[in-house]
DNA sequence: AGCACGCCGACT
DNA sequence: GTCGGCGTGCTC
């Protein structure tokens, strides 16, 4: 009986979509399994090419080719694996390739291969010619530290002479004997140990763990403790044999939070750093398939970890758009975990202090449990939030960037020895610069934006592309001198901050001083021991920071994330002024929070001042219903984008109709658009997008897919189609 | 996506 | 008579 295997080819083409039936040689018939990396031939010229065990049938109809090899040893999925894959495939409208490189280390494709290392270990007792020195002390030496080192290193470290071990290796008093070394840093951090929960966290630690249910969304203020629920609930798993993945947002993968979990876990864990190089990943995937590690905790990638005994995902800060996956497959982190409880049967904890509308919809209708935090474990006080109008700040004639009350409130904690978090997302020192004269505004060549200056360079960037150019001190079009800046950024907020309080020290935490390696830990550590009384810093420091002596927050312009035109908006500007004044007062002084806006009676600033959440999520919800926004709908953008604009225009219109048509069919879609993209063009790149919501079946996705695949692949080379459900935003 | 096939014009 | 341009269609 011959063989068959069906197999995915390692190609991004959406047309070899399928597997391909294959025979499988007898040579690796009993290796072969779902989940094996093959070679085989393909296509007219049978050229050797990568592909996927998908499926091992028993018969093949029409003429098949051979499997020319096997790749590797083990499988790299399984068939709990397969089974994500087809969903992944049906929700995100992806390929099996897409859905497969997402499952599988990305250097495994590449040729990565464990590294391997001879060491020495101790051979014969030396005799004869070989008993004295140096001999003596290099076989002291390295019957004290057996296996742990190569030659070279044991020769630099232990000042031995090189080419004596060598001998003796050839002798046979030393032997050398080949050893996997592992990528991974190994840093050692102090260890941190498990803390008594209070009555509160103990009753949530316990729910969880007794529930038959399977997801779990834990509401919790800022400093209410969830992290350690986490670690508890992760030692529970560790006793009953089951691993656990603890996903946090990018940004809050800070060195405080690793410190934690290792300092609790030691080498248990594995840590899935943002910047990990391939060959790191792939060790520490290797780590996991081979049973070595009990708790991941990282990005949102973490989650495709081989475990195979899988107990428990815990999702920190689960309203973070950093879960939803920028590139194909355009995934959500809390949909895959809720895939793979339903294959493994595994908990899903979600948390935070600012639920996504999406998950406390889901567990206000009892999809899931809801448990509610209100206090902080340590028991500190909540800040208290005073708004500023700063419109009246302008009749009052302050034409600062701060008011009265926050420079009052700087002075004050100045005086009193503790620090200042200010907070303003934008970086960058102006966002918009144009000529008093005629008016013009440096924009990006580019992309449809205007640039931003930054005056530690002195050059005008584009948020967008990164291209920059030096400020002319002349206007480029009509050569006046009168160059006005306008809109606030960190830089700005800097240099203001240190012209209004001379005697204090200033430290700024954004994308441009954190560029470097290690930066973003070092700001951290300098305001953490006091270097500095004013932090001034863009989202990066909304999360996870815990400074005890900070007692004020400034929030600049709360209004900037409500004035975008997107559904979400009003979500956003909760979160952001909720997260940030977290920030306040975790120690055991009470904090304060200066909430800066030219919107005070906007109902999204008004509940994140009062505290509110559940009077949020009351009044937004009903909006998105209204609306027939998500939670109630779901939205399928198409985003398309090309070079050549009038071609995309021409094309993307011709999709709107024939989509116009299908749409027709189904009353409970609608479409909108096409219309350019709010910003029309990135990268010279012009931008149009189209926009479905409504009930969204996996069908009609698909169908949607294919109409504007066929619509598209003539001018495949000259525009790029982007198909995402539920985008993070309608940018 | 590659790659071969095929049909047509151009060139030694 | 042969080389090579790219449009078309298939890949177990």
């Amino acid at each position: 009986m011959v063989g068959y295997a069906g197999v995915i080819i390692n190609s991004s083409s959406s047309a070899l979509d399928r597997a391909f039936t294959y025979a499988v040689p007898d040579m690796i018939k009993d290796k072969l399994q779902i989940g094996s990396r093959v070679l085989v031939p393909f296509g007219k010229g049978n050229k050797r090419t990568e592909g996927f065990v998908v499926s091992i049938p028993d018969a093949a109809k029409g003429d098949v080719k051979e499997i020319s090899s096997l790749c590797d040893d083990l499988p790299l999925f399984n068939e709990k694996d397969l089974a994500l894959m087809e969903r992944m495939r049906e929700r995100y409208l992806c390929t099996y390739i897409e859905a497969i490189k997402v499952l599988i280390p990305s250097g495994i494709t590449k040729g990565i291969r464990t590294r391997k290392e001879n060491f020495v270990f101790t051979g014969e007792k030396i005799a004869g010619r070989y008993d004295k020195e140096p001999y003596r002390t290099i076989w002291e030496t390295v019957s004290l530290n057996n296996g742990k080192f190569n030659k070279n290193k044991l020769a630099d470290d232990f000042g031995l002479s090189l080419s004596s071990v060598t001998s003796m290796i050839k002798n046979g008093f030393l032997q050398q004997r080949e050893g996997v070394i592992s990528r991974y840093n190994d840093r050692s951090y102090s260890s941190y140990s498990k803390k008594e929960l209070n009555p509160e966290q103990r009753r949530v630690v316990e729910r969880i763990l007794e529930s038959s249910g399977s997801e779990f969304l834990i509401h919790g203020v800022t400093g209410s403790g969830k992290t350690e629920i986490y670690m508890h609930l992760v030692s529970e798993m560790i006793e009953q044999g089951r691993d656990s993945i603890i996903l946090v947002p990018e940004i809050a993968l800070t060195p405080q939070m690793v410190e934690r979990f290792k300092g609790r876990f030691g080498s248990d864990i594995s840590v899935f750093h943002s910047r990990l190089s391939q060959g790191e990943r792939f060790d520490e995937w290797f780590r996991v398939k081979e049973g070595k590690v009990k708790v991941a905790i990282g990005a949102r990638s973490a989650l495709f970890l081989p475990f195979e005994n899988l107990g428990m995902i815990v999702i920190d800060e689960e309203h973070e758009g950093s879960y939803k996956s920028d590139s194909d497959p355009k995934y959500h982190a809390r949909e895959i975990a809720e895939i793979k409880s339903g294959l493994t049967g595994c908990k899903v904890v979600l948390g935070s202090a600012t639920p996504s509308l999406e998950s406390y919809y889901r567990a206000a209708t009892g999809e899931m449990e809801l448990f509610t935090l209100k206090e902080r474990a340590d028991g500190a006080k909540m800040p208290a939030i005073q708004v500023v109008d700063m419109r009246e700040e302008l009749k009052s004639n302050n034409r600062s960037i701060f008011s009265q009350e926050l420079i009052k409130g700087i002075e004050e904690c100045l005086a009193r020895k503790e620090q200042v978090i200010l907070f303003l997302n934008r970086r960058g020192f102006s966002t918009f610069v144009s000529c008093r004269s005629c008016g013009y505004v440096y924009k990006c060549e580019s992309c449809d934006i205007s640039l931003t200056y930054h005056h530690d360079s002195g050059m005008l960037t584009c948020h967008y592309c990164g291209k920059s150019r030096r400020l002319d001190k002349l206007c480029p079009s009509c050569g006046s001198k009168y160059i006005k800046y306008f809109g606030i950024g960190t830089e700005r907020i800097e240099s203001e901050a240190r012209k209004q309080f001379p005697g204090a020290r200033t430290l700024r935490m954004d994308f441009d001083t954190t560029r470097k390696k290690d930066s973003h830990e070092s700001i951290y550590n300098r305001f953490k021991n006091q270097e500095a009384d004013i932090l001034i810093g863009t989202q990066m420091v909304a999360k996870g920071l815990d400074f005890k002596n900070v007692t004020l927050v400034g929030i600049i312009a709360a209004d900037l994330s409500l004035n975008l035109p997107d559904f979400r908006s009003g979500e956003r500007t909760f979160q952001l002024i909720t997260q940030v004044s977290g920030r306040a007062g975790r120690g055991r002084k009470a904090g304060k929070v200066i909430v800066q806006t030219y919107n005070p009676d906007n109902y999204s600033i008004g509940y994140a001042v009062k505290g509110d959440y559940e009077g949020f999520f009351r009044e937004e919800i009903e909006i998105r219903r209204l609306m027939d926004y998500p939670p109630f709908t779901e939205i399928l953008s198409v985003n398309m984008s090309s070079e050549q604009e009038e071609l995309l225009i021409k094309c993307i219109q011709n999709v709107g109709i024939i989509l116009k048509n299908i749409v027709a069919g189904y009353d409970r879609i609608e479409l909108l658009g096409p219309s350019p993209c709010m910003i029309s063009k990135i990268k010279d790149s012009h931008r149009w997008q189209l926009i479905l919501k409504g009930k969204i079946e996996p069908d009609f996705a698909d169908y949607i897919r294919k109409t504007i695949y066929d619509l598209t692949k003539d001018v495949y080379n000259s525009i790029r189609v982007s198909i995402d459900i539920n985008p993070t935003s309608l940018l």
